[in-house]
DNA sequence: ATTGTGTGTCAACAGTTGTTGGCATACGGT
DNA sequence: ACCGTATGCCAACAACTGTTGACACACAAT
């Protein structure tokens, strides 16, 4: 959908298209689907509400635009098995910390049908072929993927959503010793060890 | 807030009470704060919206009464220390399996301030005090119970709140044998182990 | 200079929201 | 039987929402 196929010639309106862009990410991290209105959001660009319109053609293709978003996972192939573990946690935490994209999804999944469905696509297709790529048992890549999801999303559900004090204090360095372990297991281990 | 002082003489609308707030928890589940709309909820529990209004005040006050939550953590000084972690998300899962008020607070407290700060007080409060009763060391108290927050909510928010296919589909029991040893290293391990 | 298209503003719409006050009725105590 | 109070419904308000159409201006090409 995002124009790339042609090198369209720069619109005189791409400084606006961008403002809106950031400001629309900007309130749908902070005040999740709902409560982020176009209004607010234009008042942040400083345009007209109508002009968000006009280029994104309603509020729900806002948020599409807006929460494009791409993982960007290493080539887990390439990674030495015993530190899977740790270089997930690692990328993932430097993923989400500055790019605020993530935790604007994170809000609208909780409540609007359309962004849940994008995060599960994200998880599903993106941590699943990542997962898969490194040549576990194929019967169980999909479970693992899961509960890589399940360790990560809590992390960042509590750190920058609710903000548990004791999630929000903790440096990401001890994050990382904690949860690696943690990954690492998910990924090769199996549920005894 | 909620009446045992005085066994206050039952009153006649305490049906309609009852009824009021059952349905608010069922649409707060499935919709959240800002789309679960009075107008549904007294619909559901058919009455009239103004009714809500009188018997909790406002939406905010409805939400507050309905989001009552205890998360009856069993005594962890009672258990088994190789045991912690099995019997901890053993309970967790049969704690809000059945029980909708969890799911409400969790879709709520990604949008909702207040929400969102009651959680704190639920998961801080009670999960620190249930970790502190075994006897860890003071220091680490706070991080091990932020920890095991992580990974609970993070399970249900992808089981429950996005429903990633991977966890709807893995039994209770697989989810107990995955996750357990997680949490027992939270609890009793250090990050090394 | 004139045309056409892109960029922007303004005002208004129709619908929904939480919330309020008035009014009817049924109940419980006397 | 009477009266006060609790329970319920109805209609309406004011604010806010996403969305739309008409209109003004600026720019690029001819």
């Amino acid at each position: 959908m995002t124009a790339s196929a042609q090198p369209t010639h720069p619109r005189r309106s791409d400084a606006t298209r961008a403002a809106i862009l950031r400001a629309a990410r900007e309130r749908f991290a902070a005040d999740g689907y709902e409560r982020a209105t176009i209004r607010a959001i234009a008042s942040d660009a400083q345009i007209d509400p109508s002009m968000v319109m006009r280029y994104y053609g309603s509020k729900e293709g806002l948020f599409a635009a807006a929460a494009e978003f791409d993982l960007r996972l290493p080539d887990l192939a390439a990674v030495p098995p015993a530190h899977l573990g740790e270089v997930l946690i690692r990328h993932f935490l430097a993923r989400w910390e500055g790019d605020e994209t993530l935790v604007a999804l994170l809000r609208a999944a909780s409540t609007n049908p359309g962004a849940a469905e994008r995060m599960r696509g994200i998880f599903v297709a993106q941590l699943t072929a990542a997962v898969a790529a490194f040549g576990t048992d194929p019967a169980t890549t999909a479970r693992r993927a899961g509960l890589v999801a399940s360790q990560v999303l809590g992390l960042a559900f509590t750190r920058y959503i609710v903000r548990l004090p004791p999630m929000v204090d903790t440096p990401a360095e001890d994050l990382v010793a904690w949860i690696a372990p943690t990954l690492q297991r998910y990924l090769t281990g199996t549920p005894e060890n």
